[in-house]
DNA sequence: TCCAAATCTGTAATCATTACAAAATTATAA
DNA sequence: TTATAATTTTGTAATGATTACAGATTTGGA
């Protein structure tokens, strides 16, 4: 995993993002946390170290990381927009407890460059349910 | 497909939906169009035979047929909830015509009761990229 | 150090969705 | 059929995440 400020300075610089302290500790967060937060979690959270920073930042940059495919947009609520900082696994949700749950899924669909002659450059998988422990506890 | 209204009527009484006439007709719509639509574009539509027609009663009713399972929410824009009256299908959105495709796939996932443990209710499978048309047309 | 460009902040605007109370409709029974 | 209670629908206002925008700040290079 990838934590390291210069590290992630690098990484930024690679996909030609000018790496201003608050796009790495924003990207910071996303790789070190894996709580598919939400904008505001993501604000509120870097508020206690980044006492000036604004919404309006984190949105646009959450937008730009996304665009250069940095970080995955979630749309397991309508409600609200998540984000994740890991790409490439499938999601669960679990309506009882509401966490989102990482899927390791190994599916052949999303290996193939097409799908029914339509050029795929990015997927979402998600499950909804009940989650293993919620099951358990009843 | 099911459009004649005394089917439909029947559609929403085998769910316990009292199958009052605004029930039917946004039922019936969902079922013949394949637009994927919004509630304001159900509404608009609907409001031309309509005319007394509550925007209200249109979201009310969608999530009744959600939770009921008549409906599926797609989550393929962050901005606005789609509905589709057809469920089991992953959908295409090409992001250069912005249109939703269906795509009649056989994935294994979702014919699973469980996965990693997780009791599945639910799913969607979303593919992002440019539409057979779209690469053609350049 | 200085400067132009890019970024960030703070506030206000947008707009889909939801809340809520009153009006209308429905189903049922007398 | 008519009265009645319950449900549904309407219309308006509220909510709240996201976006727009202008001015302040920061950044990187000369």
């Amino acid at each position: 995993m990838i934590t390291d400020l210069e590290k992630i300075k690098k990484y930024l610089q690679a996909v030609k993002i000018k790496p201003t302290y608050l796009r790495i500790r924003l990207l910071k967060y996303l790789l070190e946390k894996k709580n598919h937060p939400t904008g505001k979690m993501i604000y509120q959270a870097l508020k206690k170290e980044l006492p000036t920073i604004s919404l309006t930042s984190i949105y646009n940059n959450l937008e730009l990381f996304a665009k250069k495919g940095l970080v995955k947009i979630l749309l397991l609520d309508p409600k609200e927009i998540r984000f994740d900082g890991e790409k490439g696994h499938h999601h669960f949700f679990c309506e009882k407890c509401q966490k989102i749950i990482d899927l390791p899924i190994d599916c052949n669909l999303i290996k193939k460059k097409k799908i029914f002659g339509h050029l795929i450059k990015d997927w979402d998988g998600y499950f909804f349910g009940i989650c293993k422990d919620c099951q358990r506890d009843g």
